[in-house]
RNA sequence: GUGGGUGUAGCUCAGUCGGUAGAGCAACGGAUUGUGGCUCCGUUGGUCGUGGGUUCAAAUCCCAUCAUCCACCCCA
């Protein structure tokens, strides 16, 4: 324990094992399963990026970039930075192999590790995971709805139980001047209801008062201008149509006009999914970035995406009760004085399609009984001098405690 | 970065007024020499997170520090 030697984890950073690690595998290979069923393609980007692929993607100004990014020379000096979410990675693949020129219509996804440098909490991790999907090159509400409908299906089939989509459209760089200029004279109004933070918004980023926490913000941002109520026309028309096919095709959401979401790229749709315990209880999170691609250097070509939190979706999952372990199908308790038989029985069997398990070190039978029975194995074959050259299994019924002698060929028909 | 809670065996925890450390579970062994569960017996396992201070004496009181948890900021 307190030894000054002790290794441990670095702060912030976990062990996913057993069946936190089952539940991963889960809701992975089902992410996978139905991202291609909606036609995106897996990329596989760095987990290190140029720091300038951040601080320009995500925003200097904003918090990841400002504190939260794991940033360091590499031995040429070169500032790197390790990935503190996956939007920008794959807009800077999407540019550098011209595909917003030659190509605009990508639809892709990705998973795995990100990292910021938080102070950790439930929820929260400085290395988390995340599936994320983007697409670019369509601008439609038709591909806003069709990925709502692809996440009711993904978090339905993991058994997620009330997922909560939450939904807004913060409009584009036509309207949304004209409502920040509402909403700062509303704030100014009341400037000095607000918290220390929300007043120095108002002027640097005014929309974000709207999701403050602190109860005075929030009773004050109740009364403040309707973001709907300031909608350009096309964003108007945008946000109608996807809300009505979403209630036509019964997707179930809810309007949330204080939903602004903080990373600087968004426009029009942002979304969030939440459900579970805690104040970090945001599923996954999502919207469109339609002027990313040309900020960093590409066309200007439509975006849009999202990223689900992964480790939150298995903390979720884990007091569910389901999603024992995957035992072998049969345990081998040996005793020989020649080795062989052991290496060629399991082979035999596993030949037949038939996992096994053995003690590769050598124990007593009992040592090895009490071992099966621990993990929950439920038929044991029994390898001592007197099954070794005999053509039959030697099988042991663990409920029962009944022992028969099969022939390989219809052993599975005992192991019921 | 800020605030609060918690650090005693692998795990869950007890430890009185300050007197030098305990239980249950787990692991391992035995009762049962080729047979698990139930029972009984036994064994292993601790610089009481770390460092300092007060004291004749500290797991206990004080300070610092680290870790962890929860919350804030922010986000998945």
């Amino acid at each position: 324990m307190g030894e000054v030697f002790m290794i441990q984890a670095l702060r912030g950073m976990r062990d996913i094992a057993g069946r936190e690690a089952r539940i991963f595998q889960m809701i992975e290979e089902k992410a996978r399963y139905y991202f291609e069923l909606y036609g995106y393609e897996e990329i596989k980007i760095p987990i290190m990026e140029m720091t300038e692929l951040f601080s320009r993607g995500i925003g200097d100004m904003s918090d990841i970039v400002q504190k939260e990014m794991y940033t360091f020379e590499d031995r040429k000096g070169r500032s790197i930075t390790l990935r503190p979410e996956g939007t920008a990675g794959v807009v800077r693949y999407y540019i550098e192999k011209g595909l917003d020129k030659n190509d605009p219509v990508q639809k892709l996804f990705y998973t795995g590790p990100m990292f910021r440098y938080e102070r950790p909490q439930k929820g929260r991790f400085r290395q988390f995971y995340q599936f994320g999907v983007e697409a670019f090159g369509i601008e439609s509400y038709l591909l806003d709805a069709d990925t709502l409908d692809m996440l009711v299906a993904y978090f339905t089939a993991i058994g997620i139980k009330n997922p909560v989509v939450k939904l807004n459209n913060i409009g584009c760089s036509q309207c949304r001047p004209a409502y920040n200029g509402a909403l700062k004279a509303y704030l100014h109004k009341h400037a000095d209801e607000l918290c220390p933070d929300c007043r120095q918004r108002i002027e640097t980023n005014p929309l974000r008062v709207l999701d403050c926490k602190n109860e005075k913000c929030r009773a004050v941002t109740q009364l403040s201008p309707d973001i709907g109520d300031f909608l350009c026309d096309s964003c108007r028309k945008y946000d109608e149509e996807l809300r009505d096919i979403l209630t036509r095709r019964s997707i179930p959401f809810e309007r949330d006009r204080f939903l602004v979401r903080g990373l600087d790229y968004y426009v029009r749709t942002v979304f969030e999914i939440h459900g579970g315990e805690g104040a970090q209880n945001a599923l996954m999170g999502g919207g469109r970035y339609d002027g990313l691609v040309e900020a960093l250097g590409g066309r200007p070509v439509p975006g849009f995406g999202f990223a689900i939190g992964v480790d939150r979706l298995v903390a979720l999952l884990s007091d569910t009760g389901l999603f024992e372990k995957n035992l072998s199908d049969l345990f081998i308790a040996w005793s020989l004085t020649d080795k062989v038989p052991l290496l060629e029985k399991s082979s035999a069997l596993r030949k037949c399609g038939l996992s096994v398990e053995f003690l590769a070190d050598e124990r007593s039978l009992k040592n090895q009984l009490k071992y099966a029975h621990k993990k929950g194995y439920r038929f044991v074959v029994l390898l001592g001098d007197d099954e070794a050259y005999s053509e039959e299994i030697h099988l042991k019924k663990m409920d029962s405690g009944d022992e028969v002698y099969v022939s390989p060929i219809d052993i599975r028909e005992h192991l019921i």
